[in-house]
DNA sequence: TCTGGGGTCCTAGGACCC
DNA sequence: TCTGGGGTCCTAGGACCC
């Protein structure tokens, strides 16, 4: 396969060695809180999704090391956090005695805002030292910065970025540097926190082979337990088995994990294109069988949501409800349109429609989402006036809101694009 | 681990088309 | 009426990531 002929285009040179750095701040939401409250600094603390002062409501977003001790986790309940470390606010009003203080830490809610200003300043330094730059979350990016370093100073260049983010910024950040970005993701995660690991082309198999399973990215704890199953207990064990049976066995997955535990990782550093899809949700404090608070809440997220793509210049072609219903089971529902629109009342209409099988089962959380997303700047008047030509005719169709017999989406959708 | 929110990608079956 | 093979789109679910 490998000898046939190469298409035009696909040259040898992609195949050299790449420098890739991937960037990771160490538990970033309880970075940036200290950033603004001093005080916080060495303390245990923990920010907490859903959560308000006070309450016991939400979950863990990012617990500090010093939290961790005491057992704070991320995605655990706050409730479970507080029985592990109780809030200093509860010593500081006198609950609990002298002794006990150092047994306490601090909660903060999460404040998106300030953490996107902050890592808006994290990222104009990564800019600043890589031509390419993918950044993969709020707290994380891949760089290749194959043109601005070289292996033998890469140690140094990775301290550079490393340096200038404290110094600039004020946080700390985790560093991994290899030929692929697989590898560099598992070598940023190696030495947290402030961590730096340069794995060397040479050392890739090396560095990789003794790794858990679960240490590679995109291995959950399902996939580990059915390679545990296999046998297959190390990056090395995957290494070296036959790729067959973990090609039939995971599919794509399958190869896809065997190249990457033998370090061969071909994907090149690329920025991030648009999102694909918008969604929001909410959970109840219980489950709620009665349909009006489920009606409510789906109104709330329909709204949210395609307020959320009207900011963001979005289109959308097909609109969606989740309903977790006890114990956890998730279920999807969803609908394609005939052509992308912008329509805030379809969002919500639709989404009541989805929704309805599930009336009166009980649920836990809810969840609207819009997919199939369009970005392409088109005449929001002109477009509209498509949809409410739809919806004026839309009561007579049983199949969709949306489809009436007779209408050519593509026909309204090329009249748009000729405006551009 | 009894479960928060926002995403991505993959799979599999069915409809539909040629 | 029975029947090949290939392709695309849609929907639902699942695993995973931060």
């Amino acid at each position: 396969m490998s000898d046939g002929p190469r298409l035009p285009g696909v040259e040898r040179e992609d195949d050299e060695d790449r420098i890739v750095c991937h960037v990771d701040a160490d538990c970033f939401y309880a970075s940036c809180e200290r950033l603004r409250d001093p005080k916080l600094c060495g303390e245990p603390l923990v920010v907490g999704m859903g959560y308000e002062a006070g309450e016991t409501v939400g979950a863990v977003a990012t617990a500090s090391y010093e939290a961790r001790e005491f057992g704070v986790e991320s995605a655990q309940a706050i409730s479970t956090a507080l029985e592990r470390l109780p809030r200093r606010a509860a010593y500081e009003a006198g609950d609990l005695d002298d002794s006990e203080r150092d047994e306490t830490g601090y909660y903060r809610p999460v404040d998106m805002d300030y953490y996107e200003s902050v890592a808006a300043d994290v990222r104009e330094i990564l800019h600043d030292c890589a031509d390419v730059v993918r950044e993969v979350s709020i707290d994380e990016a891949y760089l290749d910065v194959t043109d601005r370093t070289a292996w033998e100073v890469a140690d140094g260049f990775a301290r550079h970025i490393k340096d200038r983010i404290r110094r600039e910024v004020g946080v700390t950040v985790s560093v991994g540097v290899a030929p692929t970005m697989s590898a560099a993701k598992i070598a940023s995660d190696f030495d947290k926190p402030d961590g730096l690991t340069v794995v060397q082309p040479g050392e890739l198999r090396d560095f990789l082979e003794p790794l858990e399973v679960d240490l590679l990215h995109g291995v959950g704890p399902v996939t580990a337990r059915e390679l545990r199953e296999m046998g297959l207990e190390t990056a090395g064990d995957v290494a070296a088995t036959d790729p067959e049976p973990l090609a039939e066995r995971f599919g794509e997955r399958g190869r896809e994990l065997y190249d990457r535990a033998r370090g061969e990782d071909d994907r090149r550093v690329e920025p991030k294109g648009d999102p694909k899809s918008f969604s929001r949700e909410s959970a109840f404090a219980e489950p709620v069988a009665e349909p009006g608070p489920k009606y409510d809440l789906i109104e709330t997220l329909a709204a949210a949501v395609a307020d959320r793509a009207q900011r963001e210049g979005a289109l959308y072609r097909t609109i969606g409800v989740k309903a977790v219903t006890p114990p956890y089971d998730v279920n999807t529902r969803e609908r394609s349109l005939p052509g992308p629109v912008d329509d805030p009342d379809l969002v919500d209409r639709i989404a009541h429609d989805l929704f309805a099988e599930f009336k009166t089962e009980p649920v836990r959380k809810l969840g609207v989402r819009v997919a199939n997303l369009e970005f392409a700047a088109t005449d929001q008047a002109s477009l509209e006036s498509w949809e409410r030509s739809e919806d004026d005719s839309d009561s007579t169709d049983e199949s969709s809101t949306v489809n009436p017999a007779g209408t050519d989406p593509t026909t309204g959708q090329s009249s748009l694009t000729d405006f551009s």
